[in-house]
DNA sequence: CAACTTACATACAGGATGGTTTGTATGTAG
DNA sequence: CTACATACAAACCATCCTGTATGTAAGTTG
């Protein structure tokens, strides 16, 4: 009975969706634009238009609030990935074409810098510190993941690859006109490849 | 007339200078050890045993101490550098030893750490931005210098290895028992030597 | 329909932070 | 020696932060 669709008001499971979804993008967008360590609750109330109260009974402490948003921009990253590898003309056939997807990945829209945010900080927050690593180490090995196909060597190459896009990411946050990277990654395609 | 040496009682140029060092070096402590962004003029203070009234005497605003630790961080970095490339058995014969040089200019000691810190925060600050730019820039041109005897190509490969091993500082910091660093970095140097 | 649980809003408490102000001691120059 | 500048100390203030407590409306279940 019930069945979604016929339904005007919405249910309760269907209200904590959307609330703990726009808390999380609101979250995202906060990290991404004035960095982790701007991202107050109240910051993330106001501009995900939802009060303090609502807030604190989804997340009940910041901390779990930050968790699950660290969480989601893993989970965007992986969806990312998955998109990529389905597709027709995915990287099946070079190597190459998995370092320039994740050149791709890495400096179109903000996850990487977002995520960058969250691991320096996790450094120094023992509470942070645990989920990042969980998080970090999946998402390492999908990527690693990527190299399987091409040979015994090529997961290390897609690790270093993704080291060297995560310092490159850190270098474009200071040096946002710098046009260099692209040459400098080029250089290492060649080498790698 | 007043020969520093027969002084009894400092200079105020003296005083000045000891204040600024034991402010700085207590900035520095704080940023390696519980992050930037929990880096209080207060907690500093209090470490450097200083009071508040004289630190704000010598830094009258936050922005301009930790301004002026982003220096001090570079400056001990690039002192590294210089002693580094002056010693006798310094990296003068092959490439593969600046590599080594940088993975123990990164991993021993945790300036690196602290730069990461400042260039991710520094992305969100714009106080802060165009100061590391500055510092940043004079500090990679430095790097890249060391490549510069072993061939037309290898300040490149320098930069590269740069970016790469601040990615990897950054994930040493959340698994910091990881010992897979040290075996990827060597793929790495057989791969640009 | 009635008891109950969940969703959300408002208000408040306690603490931390950065900047300012005021007062005092100590160098320093004329 | 006197006038002035510098070095430092302590207190204060406005703001922001997180967590909590309380109240109301809405949904759910018997």
């Amino acid at each position: 009975m019930t069945p979604a669709t016929e339904r005007i008001r919405p249910t309760q499971g269907q209200r904590t969706d959307a609330m703990r979804a726009r808390l999380l993008e609101a979250t995202l967008e906060i990290i991404a634009e004035e960095g982790w360590a701007n991202a107050s609750t109240q910051k993330i109330c106001k501009r995900a238009g939802v009060s303090r109260g609502a807030q604190t009974h989804h997340f009940p402490t910041k901390d779990s609030l930050l968790i699950a948003a660290v969480q989601e921009i893993v989970a965007r990253y992986q969806r990312d990935i998955d998109t990529a590898t389905s597709k027709p003309d995915g990287p099946d056939q070079h190597l190459e074409d998995v370092f320039d997807f994740l050149w791709g990945a890495c400096f179109e829209g903000n996850l990487l810098n977002s995520w960058m945010e969250v691991m320096v900080a996790s450094r120094t927050d023992a509470v942070l510190r645990p989920a990042v690593r969980e998080t970090d180490q999946t998402a390492v090995t999908a990527m690693r993941a990527l190299g399987d196909p091409y040979g015994p060597g090529a997961a290390d190459l897609v690790e270093l690859t993704v080291y060297l896009l995560r310092g490159m990411v850190v270098q474009a946050g200071v040096h946002p006109d710098d046009e260099s990277r692209r040459n400098l990654f080029e250089v290492w395609k060649k080498i790698a490849c």
